[in-house]
DNA sequence: ACGAAGCCCTGCAAGC
DNA sequence: TGCTTGCAGGGCTTCG
């Protein structure tokens, strides 16, 4: 679900709730998610204290005053929700998993209805561990360049829809934004990546962090279950180009938006802006 | 090494 | 109304 806009989006809001906490326990109760919640996370992070919610691509790392590090991805449906003062006793539903209770009452809780998300706990550091071992660039971060990006699309022979979207070249780039970024440099999603000319791919880059640092602006986009630390939704779906608007007018020219599957997503796109 | 496909799960909308 | 079907923002894993 939440592309990299939703994760940072929820590592803002959560962090200046939590950092410097002390973990006083963990309530599971549900550890089914895309892996098996540890038996003993309580165990392992309790009497741990919060130094920083930090993100790698769309993982959330929680930096502990301990050797360990906590890692959590919200998967497709998950968002993560402060509770405390008035709302710290509201009953959770039938899809929040898990709760972190911190001292002085505040509680962090886990809600996932498709149950893809994570929780997992690593030792030492933990952009090490093998699952973000192999992560490329992040996209607003200056590795990231429109020569680094022509290089990896020349070795590849894949569409350039599915190159954006492929965590080892850029992470962080999901079905959302890897279309609308690219309406918004005039490439067709399914052209061919090592057919797209140098020059676009200046363009390509300059869309895709322009359209991931707008959405971060706006908290994100809702479409059905995101919503942010205090439960508001985020309101970047209003300036959605192409994404879900199959058959509606472009707001460019007006011509109907295309809807077509690449690499098993659907992807949309204008066939007159977009060559 | 790369690329395509399968799979994990629930909820909702569309179609019959 | 009630059923079935397909589809959904991710990404690890397997297979070719």
């Amino acid at each position: 679900m939440p592309e990299l806009p939703e994760v940072e989006t929820t590592r803002r809001g959560i962090e200046p709730h939590i950092k410097g906490l002390r973990i006083e326990a963990v309530e599971i109760r549900n550890p089914r998610l895309r892996w098996p919640v540890p038996q003993n996370l309580s165990d392992s992070l309790a009497g741990r204290q919060i130094l920083a919610v930090e993100r790698r691509a769309k993982y959330l790392l929680f930096r502990t005053d301990g050797s360990q590090t906590m890692i959590v991805h919200l998967g497709m449906s998950g968002s993560l929700f402060i509770l405390k003062d008035a709302t710290a006793g509201r009953a959770p539903g039938p899809h929040d998993h898990l709760d972190w209770l911190f001292s002085g009452g505040t509680r962090l809780r886990l809600r996932d209805p498709r149950r893809f998300g994570a929780v997992l706990v690593t030792e030492g550091e933990p952009l090490a561990h093998y699952l973000l071992r192999h992560l490329g660039p992040e996209p607003l971060e200056s590795g990231f360049t429109p020569d680094y990006l022509y290089e990896a699309a020349r070795s590849r022979r894949v569409t350039i829809k599915q190159l954006i979207m492929d965590s080892r070249v850029v992470v962080g780039v999901g079905n959302i934004y890897a279309s609308e970024a690219l309406f918004l440099s005039g490439i067709r999603p399914g052209r061919a990546c090592h057919r797209v000319s140098r020059p676009r791919f200046h363009v390509l880059r300059d869309a895709i962090v322009n359209v991931l640092q707008e959405a971060i602006g706006q908290g994100g986009t809702t479409l059905r279950d995101f919503v942010r630390e205090d439960g508001r939704p985020g309101y970047f779906r209003q300036q959605l180009n192409v994404y879900g608007r199959s058959g509606l007018p472009c707001h460019v020219c007006g011509t109907q938006v295309r809807q077509r599957r690449i690499g098993q997503r659907s992807s949309f796109y204008c066939p007159i802006c977009q060559q």
